[in-house]
This record gives structure tokens, sequence and C-alpha cells, in this order.
DNA sequence: TTAAACGCGACCTATTTTGTCGCACTTTGA
DNA sequence: TCAAAGTGCGACAAAATAGGTCGCGTTTAA
């Protein structure tokens, strides 16, 4: 007989709902029902039949009767949204998938993509069709060159992902920078860092108990291993950031000072290179001061805007700066 | 009496869901009768107030009785979802959130405030709580400098999204790049435009009929005008682009060819300049040969790399790269 | 081959659903 | 200020449904 609580029936299908998997094969009745239970539910099985059975009425659920039991599961790619979507949210979603789709693989993204259908379908329903190219809208461009984001197949990512998840070792073939072949590695996956377009694992191998960066990108075959993963015991990333195990994050802060012009003046009081820039202008010159990490990225970006920028205070920064500019006139000056 | 359907009941409620609003005052009781019954569902008032009682129960529900007729709508921030998260997507999520954070304005990404924080409870979960520090898995560092993001108000976002969705006006007092004080427009909006950090809004004025980038940054005030927006006839994003109206896009396409270093070879092998990205190597020396377009950023990117990239190809690029490198030691040897 | 597990149709009753009505209270506009 | 229209909500009764139980035929695993 039924329970006395009232309105069991919309929670327990809510529930069912979330219990069942995106993935793998689906969940049987009998995990189901157990599953219920433990939240609360007590109910027979004969219940939760019935229940998807109603629920696929309402939602794309795929029920894979080829061998018994039965699994339950949602169908692949789908994904109901209960709140409906604000028109502006749409618009700034619209926004995100170009920006996403430039920055990283796709892939990376596939978590995404319910999310971003939902919205180009609001966007494309509006009435009056006018934005039926809502691409007229909203436009990204990278703050640099426009790189091609390397592809990375789903098969790779997402062992590396449960690598990490699950903590256990990675058996891959990785192409090294130099070598023809690729190396046969396993892997204790640490961190997954992402710097522009291109992603890292960090990870040791037992031979070599050091946390290395490696290049998803150069993955060509991955398997997940059962063996766990060994952890080295005072491994934080912060931490290995900070020591410069990456180029990228790592370096000693330096304190900044250059003459620039009052275009780029303009540009760096809008975005800032730091919390405590500070522009001050005197007579015709602009003049820079502020905290910056000392990286590869930044003696890029001086040199970038070098016809604009000159480096005065730390010397070695001048003196590097003006070096490498020298060189590179080299090049032109003896062609001439 | 009740129609002879049966399971209407869990799909009116789910329905119900759908329509309630996220902001705004809230929805009543009739108003949602109405939009029900629009969808075939033909119900009493009286059944959509049980029903929203019902579901109040289970979902974040806000019932605002501060005046009659009620509103009903989503609690703020909240985000149900249905479909349970998978632990990879969390963690893919997690790396999404961190680079977003990063390259634009915090505005721009509520709309996916909800999904983020799922992810963070999702690995705040897991199991033996090891990860309680996910920020201890994933990273994002942006692919230059780590530009300061300009903050954006969420009013100012919001009502220049409405203006181009709903086409309407938008009186804004901007503040232009030499003026000291804002000045007060009525602007046309068009499109927007995301260069890495910096927002532009894509407008006209009814003065001055030719579209124009606003720094969105530099909006001070907002105010959706009831006037519709005069949008001209022929506007579209992408001609705005390639006609240069922005100084990021547009540019004629180049055939670059340049002598590069061994190791600019190899991350460019990873992520192309273009499709047609062809790397030769001579004795010691590689050769890059892409067809790229002339931008200021393409220029920037060659000083950035100018140590180990020389341009042979087109002369007038050629002898710009070399002159813009003279420029910049001139300031150098000058103090030396 | 056999026993356990599974899907599902059928049955039956307590519970729930839902239209209707009526009363008290708000809001609105003159 | 007042009246009319709109709104929230308690109560009620008829109808429909939800959910436990049983049992049969089939599938699966030992």
């Amino acid at each position: 007989m039924p329970r006395a609580a009232k309105q069991a029936t919309l929670s327990r299908q809510w529930e069912l709902l979330r219990l069942l998997p995106k993935i793998g094969s689906g969940k049987s009745t009998s995990e189901l029902r157990q599953m219920l239970s433990e939240r609360g539910f007590e109910v027979t099985k004969r219940t939760v039949e019935r229940d998807l059975l109603d629920l696929q009425e309402i939602f794309p659920l795929d029920c894979n009767d080829a061998g018994q039991p039965y699994g339950w599961r949602w169908l692949a790619d789908s994904h109901v949204s209960l709140q409906g979507m604000e028109l502006s949210e749409a618009l700034s979603l619209g926004l995100l998938e170009d920006l996403l789709k430039q920055l990283v693989p796709p892939t990376f993204v596939e978590a995404l993509k319910g999310r971003f259908a939902e919205a180009a379908n609001k966007l494309a329903a509006l009435p009056g069709n006018q934005y039926a190219r809502w691409a007229d809208l909203v436009r990204y461009f990278p703050p640099g060159l426009p790189f091609a984001a390397p592809q990375v197949p789903g098969r790779i990512f997402r062992s590396i992902q449960r690598g990490l998840l699950e903590q256990r070792q990675l058996a891959v073939a990785y192409q090294k920078a130099g070598a023809d072949q690729p190396a046969d590695l396993t892997l204790n996956p640490l961190a997954l860092v992402q710097q522009g377009v291109r992603g890292y694992l960090i990870a040791t191998t037992d031979k070599h108990p050091e946390p290395c960066p490696y290049l998803i990108r150069r993955f060509s075959a991955i398997e997940v291993l059962e063996a766990p993963s060994h952890r080295p015991a005072n491994f934080t990333l912060d931490q290995f950031i900070t020591d410069g195990g990456v180029q990228f994050g790592g370096g000693k802060r330096i304190s900044l000072r250059a003459t620039i012009s009052k275009d780029l003046a303009t540009v760096l009081r809008e975005t800032p290179l730091g919390e405590d820039q500070n522009i001050t202008r005197r007579s015709d010159t602009h003049h820079l001061s502020v905290t910056v990490i000392d990286s590869w990225q930044l003696h890029f970006w001086i040199l970038s805007q070098s016809p604009v920028i000159t480096v005065t205070h730390p010397e070695a920064l001048r003196s590097a700066i003006a070096s490498k500019l020298r060189e590179a006139l080299l090049q032109y000056d003896d062609n001439v």
C-alpha cells in the first residue's frame, strides 16, 4: 500500500532521473531500487519500473533491452534543463562558446555542449527571426594570434581525467620532442594544466619521481591501468608552479619600470599589468611602474611592444631586451 | 473533472518548472495557467496553485507574497540539474571556469555560474575528500601576459544585452579616450565583440551613422530607451570586421615566409598559424611558410618572437619589422 | 539443466488529484 | 472612499491513479 507521506512520487521520480547515468550501459531496476532505498524512498521494484516507463514518455531516456536486466540511462548528448534560459544568458553563452572553441581543444568543452545547444535554440527561436544569424551579434577574438587549438581525441582526454580522478596509473605512448618513435611510459598523473591552447599533464614516472609536464597533444595512445598512481606526498600544484616546474607560471617578482608611449599608457590603464601598476606622465613621456613576474611571457610581451616601450629599471631585464633586439636586428641587417 | 489522458500531472509540473523565470519579480498563477493552456495543459488556476505549493517543497522556488498576485520564480542563483554530473565533466568545468575567470569580465560568465557551482560541489564531495582542494587538479594560464579583466558592472552588461536583443536605443555616458568628462550619447547597438579581456559594443549614433566600436569598460552609465534602434540596412558583423572596422580582425591575407629557430618550429608544428602552414628544414635552419592575415596582432607576435624569427617574404612586412626593431633598439643605445 | 533473477500484465484499494464553490482579502480606478 | 474585479485558499466529493501483491513466462548464470 502507498505510504502515508504525500507527494512522494514527484521527488522520487526526480531523484530517479538524477540517478540515471549518462554514459555506460545503464542501470538496472534492481540497482535503482536499491539506490532509491538508500535515499529514503522505500518502493517496490515494480514501482521503479513503472516510474521509468512514465518518465520515458517525457524525457529522452534510453532503455537497453538487448539483454536482461534492462539498462536504463539518459540518451547520449541529451541535456534537459529545468530552468528556462533567459535571453541575455543565451547571448552570453553564444559569446563564451565562440571564445572557448578558439581557446581550448573541442573535447574540453563537451561538458557544456548541451547548454550551448540550448542557447543556440533559444536565439534561433526568437520571434521575427531577426537574429536567425545570431552570430551577427557576438564575436570573440583571442588576445594574440589565433593559433589553432590542437585536436585532442576525446578518448585520450577522458582517460587522462579518469586517471587523475581515480588516482590510477596511465600507460601512454608519448612522442618526445626530439625522438622519432613514441616512447612507452607509465605515468602517475598529478594535475592538468592548460596554457592557452596547449594542455599539459603533470605526472611522474616510477623511474623518475620528479613531476614533469607532458604535452597532452603528444599522447598517441593511452590506457588507464588498474594500479593506483603514486602521488608524491607533498605535491601541490601551487608549489609546483611557484617552483617553476612549468615555464609559464613561475619566476621571481620584479619591479618593472619603463618608458611607454601615450597609446600604450591608455591601453594599460584599462587592462593593468598588475595591482600596483602606476603610470605617471612627465612632460611628453609616460612612465610605467609595476610589480610583475619575470617570465618568458613578460619578455615576449615587452618585445612585442618594443617600439613603444623601453625598459628602464631592472638593469638585467633592460640589457636582456636590448640584446635580444640587437640579435634580432642582426638577422635583417646581414641580409640587406 | 480530470481529463482522460493519464500522466498529465507529471509533465504538467515539469512544464511549470520550465516556465518559471529566474529573474524578475516572478509570474502569477494566472499567467502560468495561461501559458500552460497554450502548451496544451487545460487546468484550473487552483490546480496551478496546488502544483506550485507541491513543487516548492522539492525545488528552490520563491513565492513573493508581498503583494497580490503572488509572484513565483526560481530562487536567485539556483541551478537544478536533472542529469547528474559525471566526474570527468566536473573536472572539465573546473578548468573552464578557471579559464573564463581570467579571460572575460566576471559578469559574462554569470550564465554558467550555476553549472560551475555544481561542478565544484561534485568535486568537493568526492569520497575520501582527497580532492577537497580540487584546484590542485586543474589550472589555466592565459597564452600571453595575465592582464586583469576589466570589471564591467552587471547592470551595464545586462543593459547592453537588452538593447541588442530588443533592438532598442541606449543612452550612455561614455568616457572618450582623450576627454576628461564622459560624453552623453544615444547609441544604436549592433553587435558585441570581445577581444581578449576587452569588450566592445559596435554601435552607431544618429548623428554618425557609421558603425564604431565603443569600449564597454568606458561606459559609466547606461539606460535602455523605449525608442527602437536604427540598424543600418546592410550591416553584418562579418562585413564590418572584414572591412577593418575593428583593428583586430581585418586585414589582407598575406603569404608569410620566415626563417625560424628549431624550438619555434616545434611549437608551430603543434599549434599552427594557419591551415596551409608548411615548415621545411634546410641544413640547420627551418623555414616557415603560411598564409595569415596581416594585422597588428601579427606584427606583435613577430616582434615578440623576433630573436628566433626573421621574416623573408613580403618585403613590406620584412622592412616594417626591421624598422620597428631599429626604432626600439635606438631607445636603448641612446641611453647607454 | 536448474535455480535465481527479471519483465510485465492483472488486480484491488487507499490515496491523490482536480474541478467547483465560497469566503475573505487586495488591488485598482473612478 | 468605495465598488468591482482579481486573488489566495480551505473544504468537498467524484474520479483517476499510484503502488503493493501475485503469478506467469522468459532470460541468465551456475
